[in-house]
DNA sequence: TGCCAGGCCCTCTTTAGGGCCTT
């Protein structure tokens, strides 16, 4: 993928943008090739006190965009307000989020909005990539933001890598058996530049993988933004 | 009584079951 996330659409809906709903994104985005619409790539993974979305919290999150450039990384530990008893796996203690300085989610929301939009191209989309994306950080997520009443704004769609991994996995000339996000670093020789389990160093190899995934499925931007799903997807998925 | 996570995908399937994947 190159550095620079620029897609083609429809310049003359952008003043309609406004009104569009979740479900309305991405056919706009991907509808012509005759105009520019600018999408914004940022990979994100989080750490949280276990799998149960109402149950846990999110005690890291790491986001990275991918056009790079000044700040394009932003990670931070988040005070979950329960007690941590996963540490083994992650190597995040009570103590680390007790410390001084630590945000609660109710005050990073605003941080991390703010974080994106400094990333966010005038009138462009966000795409925000993770691993297992559906099924698991996207969901914790909007638990979160709902938690707090704070709606996921409307020009964010989410792309779950596991989905790119599947259809690699299909292949037939593929090697690669499993999908998680080790065995991706593996298959690609990627070395983890940190300890595992820990929202950056996660978030940069979840970088790499999403590359090397978008090239070996000769997939551009607006290929990605097919495949993204909105928050709204999720809700009428789970009413069905 | 029912909850204790849940969606995707494959197969020994489809009126289902179980492994994978995320912390």
């Amino acid at each position: 993928m190159s550095a620079s996330c620029t897609v083609n659409v429809n310049k003359s809906e952008k003043s309609g943008t406004q009104k569009l709903q979740y479900c309305d994104i991405q056919p706009t985005i991907i509808k012509s090739k005759e105009f520019i619409h600018p999408v914004t790539v940022i990979t994100f993974d989080i750490e949280t006190t276990g799998f149960s979305r109402n149950l846990d919290r999110i005690v890291e999150i790491a986001f990275q965009d991918l056009s790079g450039g000044e700040n394009s990384t932003f990670q931070t530990l988040i005070d979950p307000q329960c007690y941590i008893t996963n540490s083994s796996i992650h190597g995040i203690t009570n103590n680390m989020v007790a410390s001084c300085g630590v945000p609660r989610m109710q005050e990073l929301i605003p941080i991390i909005l703010q974080f994106v939009k400094s990333r966010q191209k005038p009138g462009g989309y966000v795409l925000l990539v993770a691993h297992n994306a559906r099924t698991f950080d996207v969901p914790f997520l909007l638990h979160e933001f709902s938690r707090y009443s704070i709606d996921i704004p409307q020009d964010w769609l989410f792309l779950d890598t596991m989905t790119l991994a599947r259809q690699l996995m299909k292949l037939s000339d593929s090697k690669i058996t499993k999908i998680s996000l080790e065995a991706l670093c593996e298959y690609y020789g990627i070395e983890v530049d940190g300890e595992a389990h820990r929202a950056l160093p996660d978030v940069i190899s979840l970088s790499l993988i999403l590359q090397r995934l978008t090239f070996d499925l000769k997939l551009d931007v607006s290929d990605l933004v097919e495949r993204a799903f909105t928050p709204l997807d999720l809700i009428n998925k789970k009413k069905k």
